[in-house]
DNA sequence: AGGTTCGAGTTTTTT
DNA sequence: ACTCGAACCT
């Protein structure tokens, strides 16, 4: 997929405007940019503001601008801190500069998300805010869980105060930077006073299990910068240019944690697009970029309009879109691309309808005009629409990956292995501890468990000190006394290892294989068949394959380190890639400098990981916090030649070729919740536009007479938005009349081909021969859980190729080719 | 103790 | 249509 790749040959600008200032000589780093990028590149010191739109080149003038002021400027990568809104966007950050910079230069480089940076600093100073470094990470299960202890323990009931309402305040709060103290302080009404008194408990439970919730991530650095002061100074030293993407999308507790690192050398950078704004909802405040100016009122603003992304056309419906947004500061945008195709803007009869017509239309772009799957994207409001699409594609064959990197986490499974893991890194955790205490089934009934937390409560002891000595507990009988027991010291035994292992005599992956297998995980679910889907195994062994990875990356880490040891092997590192690298001018001197910093405090590669690599307990709770804090875009695989399924939030920052918008109706998009509330409406507006915004070349819009909501056939509508789009951008196409001469939905078999009139040719026949043709037997596949395989035979059941194939590692699979993800693999 | 069944709520969007 | 929890059964 070609995510933010910003500036392939097609998208350059045809002639891009002299550089700003002649008598700085030419640079290979200015040459190719326009005068807004240029002046935002060269703006060194002090705040900078860059309203940069749609497809304007913001990631290019970023990644620019960290090559200039390390290469050109000298000053040292590691006072850099660069923010992004995603993992990936930081990888792909960090790999576009490093194209600019030495790999050391590069290494020294602070690019990360507010949350990944927000865990380092947790754990690096840990000991300031009352936790220790191998804290938990809690996601909103777990937070319903401490939320439903709060409850309990206050003698509320779920039902008037529902956990999620509770949490969506308490989440409210934190980002407002609002302790329990503080939201008790604000709260007058009966309700709100009640919520406080869950806060207060919530964070109590939290503070006792050393966990911490994702806003409390960036609550406590916010409290750690304003509680001690000479941690500010070390960090405000180490991070001298500050640099944060997206910044339409920051809350409260960012912004003012970004604030207070700049708050003495005002090196402040920030990027985005009022515009682009989607995370209300969460708490981000589109005032922080809208009055920018207000709180540095000597910031330098840079506005980046001109797109080289999207044709004309798609630039003029999204424009026309966002221009009925009221609270809005208005801003030209305009390209120099071409004119290109109208907007389709197609209504279907129903969703499966609509899936086929859309598959059917890809499939003629493929074909018809050679665009890549990896070109195309297919958007939608909310993650359930997702399942028809995919049906289809699947059925079609065409190969398709869905942007949900946390769905693989969310697995029961995988929860249970993920929740084991935490309970022996950090064996306070006791929400991971009871979710596994009997799971799998080991004699340690809910009544057991009960009896154990009150004799917790009452004896000032952790649920884990138990385990060790359950028979204190005398209101236990015997035979839960010894299951119990026997439960001890198997974390006894984890713990131990892990506490004393090194990752050279005992891998992480092992250890890991080791907790699978010694805690029946592994049989229990093996040996699982009331489940249909006995996925639930191969998903273990993912996860297997998931810490391996992990491990391997850690590794690679420390070769780096290795290698980059001495300034002696620097210079030569620098000279080695001084060939490569044409864009040095000849005064780079700054490099050198850079090089030559032995008073640096911080270890560029080492710092914020809170101890040493080869240790076990270190490696675990790294790959704990990496898991905790992946994101659904973190999961796009570039480059897998597949079509990208994903919500439109995810879609933020990234562009196709050819984008297709699902469900594009009312109460849909806009989203129904949003009805009455002007603002949120308005939000809704930003998201369609981002979405359209997105399409390079082609851009879909799609909607359904009617929609399955909740297995219930409904009447729908097409969306508002899609009559505030120009008419000469659009082309409407409407596919509800066509063969239905009595309304939508008989055979759903009338408009999919032309067989009507064919007699007796059976759509699906071509469908299934054409997937004949392509596994045929001896071809290579791959299979998402099995792996590479080769096809041994193929036989026809009704409408489906069934087909067997040959796997190494798990045997011969029959699979039907239509729902199986099977892909071909191509070798050159 | 542990598994099964039945009903309710569910779908925004995510670090 | 599907998932989760609570009550109910073995």
């Amino acid at each position: 997929m070609e995510i933010p790749e910003l500036f392939t040959e097609q998208s350059q600008p045809r002639e891009p405007d002299p550089p700003l200032n002649q008598d700085r000589g030419p640079d290979p780093l200015l040459d190719d940019l326009t005068d807004p990028q240029v002046e935002a590149v060269t703006h060194v010191d002090g705040p900078l503001l860059v309203v940069a739109g749609p497809g304007s080149g913001k990631t290019r003038t970023i990644t620019r601008r960290i090559a200039y002021l390390v290469r050109r400027v000298g000053i040292a990568p590691w006072h850099v801190l660069a923010i992004t809104f995603t993992n990936k966007a930081a990888g792909e950050m960090r790999e576009r500069v490093a194209e600019l910079l030495t790999p050391r230069q590069a290494r020294a480089l602070t690019v990360c998300t507010f949350h990944s940076l927000c865990a380092r600093l947790c754990r690096m100073y840990a000991d300031r805010l009352g936790l220790t470094a191998n804290y938990s990470i809690y996601d909103t299960a777990d937070q319903q869980r401490a939320v439903k202890q709060a409850l309990e323990a206050l003698d509320m009931s779920t039902g008037n105060f529902p956990p999620s309402k509770v949490l969506a305040a308490i989440s409210n709060a934190k980002n407002e930077l609002l302790g329990p103290e503080a939201f008790a302080g604000l709260s007058h009404d009966f309700y709100s006073k009640k919520i406080a008194q869950v806060y207060k408990k919530y964070e109590a439970i939290l503070q006792k299990n050393n966990a911490q919730d994702f806003d409390d991530l960036l609550l406590n650095c916010v409290s750690l910068l304003k509680n001690h002061p000479d941690v500010l100074d070390e960090l405000r030293a180490r991070f001298q240019y500050l640099m944060i993407d997206e910044y339409q999308d920051t809350n409260h507790a960012q912004f003012t944690l970004a604030n207070a690192l700049a708050s003495e050398h005002k090196n402040l950078c920030v990027t985005g697009d009022p515009d682009q704004s989607i995370y209300g909802w969460r708490g981000a405040n589109i005032k922080n970029i809208l009055e920018f100016e207000t709180h540095y009122p000597n910031a330098n603003t840079v506005r980046l309009e001109q797109n080289y992304r999207s044709t004309k056309t798609i630039l003029a419906a999204a424009d026309a879109l966002i221009s009925n947004n009221a609270q809005r500061k208005n801003k030209s945008l305009w390209t120099d691309n071409e004119i290109g195709d109208p907007v389709r803007v197609v209504t279907c009869r129903d969703e499966q309808h609509e899936a086929r017509w859309l598959v059917d239309h890809l499939r003629d772009l493929h074909v018809q005009q050679g665009i890549a799957w990896s070109g195309m994207a297919i958007f939608y409001r909310v993650n359930s629409l997702s399942r028809v699409i995919e049906d289809a594609l699947r059925t079609a064959a065409i190969p398709y990956q869905i942007a949900r990197g946390t769905a693989f986490y969310d697995r029961k499974e995988i929860k249970d292995a993920i929740a084991f893991l935490r309970a022996i890194a950090n064996p306070t955790d006791e929400v991971a501890l009871l979710r596994i205490i009997n799971t799998p089934a080991r004699g340690i009934s809910a009544a057991s468990v009960k009896t154990m937390r009150a004799h917790a409560v009452a004896h000032q002891m952790t649920l884990n000190q138990i385990l060790e000595r359950p028979e204190q507990v005398t209101a236990l009988n015997n035979r839960a006394v010894n299951s119990i027991a026997r439960f001890g010291k198997l974390m006894r035994g984890w713990c131990d290892t892990i506490a004393s292992g090194d990752g050279e005599e005992i891998t992480l992956r092992y250890f890991v294989e080791q907790v699978l297998r010694e805690s029946g995980l592994e049989d229990y679910y093996r040996n699982d068949k009331s489940d249909a889907d006995d996925d639930r195994i191969l998903n273990l062994g993912e996860l297997i394959s998931g810490v391996q990875q992990f491990e391997t990356e850690l590794a690679e880490m420390e070769l780096e380190l290795d290698e980059a040891g001495a300034i002696e092997d620097d210079l030569e590192i620098e000279q080695d890639n001084e060939a490569r690298e044409s864009i040095d001018a000849d005064n780079d001197s700054a490099s050198e400098a850079i090089l030559d910093d032995p008073t640096n405090p911080f270890d560029p590669i080492t710092d914020g990981i809170s101890g040493d690599l080869t240790r076990l307990d270190v490696r675990l709770s790294l790959f704990l916090e990496r898991v905790a804090l992946i994101s659904d875009a973190d999961a796009v695989d570039d480059d897998q030649g597949t079509v990208t399924l994903m919500t439109l939030h995810a879609a933020k920052g990234l562009e196709f070729p050819v984008v297709a918008m699902l469900a594009v109706e009312e109460g849909l998009l806009p989203h129904e919740r949003a009805r009455d509330d002007p603002s949120e409406k308005e939000e809704e507006r930003r998201l369609c536009f981002v979405g359209m915004t997105r399409a390079r070349r082609h851009l879909l819009m799609t909607n359904a007479r009617y929609r399955t909501i909740f297995g219930q056939k409904t009447p729908a509508m097409g969306s508002s938005f899609l009559r505030e789009l120009p008419h000469d951008a659009i082309e409407a196409i409407d596919e509800t009349e066509e063969h239905s001469t009595g309304g939508w939905g008989q055979s759903g078999r009338g408009d999919y081909g032309a067989d009507e009139d064919m007699g007796d040719d059976d759509p699906y026949a071509d469908e299934a021969e054409q997937e004949a043709r392509q596994f045929a037997p001896g071809t290579l596949v791959r299979h998402p859980d099995f792996g590479m395989g080769r096809v041994v035979s193929l036989g026809r059941v009704g409408m489906h190729t069934r087909a067997r194939v040959e796997f190494p590692t798990s045997g011969v699979k029959t699979l039907i080719l239509q729902y199986a993800r099977l892909e071909k693999v191509h070798h050159q």
